[in-house]
DNA sequence: CAGCATCCGTGACGATACTG
DNA sequence: CAGTATCGTCACGGATGCTG
């Protein structure tokens, strides 16, 4: 997952390994679409502006991963799968929604 | 500026607009490293792990193309250039912070 | 509906040598 | 010291089409 084997003798836990696991293009806005609750494939599909499948699989199978979201499968036809963030996951909604704000008041 | 009228500045700022300012790699290691106060170029070139050079350029002009740094350069023998944060840069404190507490509680 | 497979271009990133 | 210049690589990311 990483280029770099960082830590092997570290223990202290690095912006970058941090960024590893939210740093990714899409990583936050998907929390932030996360955060008014559970969420279909297909709905983070249309709230996610501009993401595409494969990016949307790669960055919920990196965070499933890593324990910010979790995978529930439905064996209903059509299938469901839906996507709720962990506990870990919702700890960073304060955090972004500060972004949000930084960036609504200095981006533009 | 309130969150009043953060609509009449510009209808959107997404997380992807924020991201493309502060998103970068090494953007918030940079900013971290600044937040105990102004640094040399080479200082940072130290300070911030397995950079280098040409990525730490990079990085502080689109920083300081963005408000978030300030350049000042010095005509002394050898030159020196320093680089401090702004408001806006120093903003970003309580939230990189923030996110890095995260980490540390759950990365690792 | 959910999401995997495939192709492919761009550019991000790194290492190094060089300059005022 | 503080950058430029140059080159090469590879991972990221976009656009499909296909499947259970």
């Amino acid at each position: 997952m990483n280029k770099k084997n960082w830590s092997s003798s570290k223990e202290k836990c690095t912006l970058q390994e941090i960024l590893g696991v939210i740093g990714g293009k899409w990583s936050m806005s998907i929390i932030y679409a996360l955060f008014t609750g559970k969420k279909r494939f297909s709905e983070l599909e249309r709230l996610v502006l501009n993401i595409n499948t494969r990016m949307l699989v790669k960055e919920l199978k990196n965070m499933e991963a890593n324990g910010i979201v979790v995978r529930e499968v439905f064996a209903t036809v059509p299938p469901t799968v839906e996507y709720t963030l962990t506990t870990k996951g919702r700890k960073l909604e304060p955090i972004i929604n500060e972004l949000y704000k930084w960036g609504v008041e200095y981006v533009g």
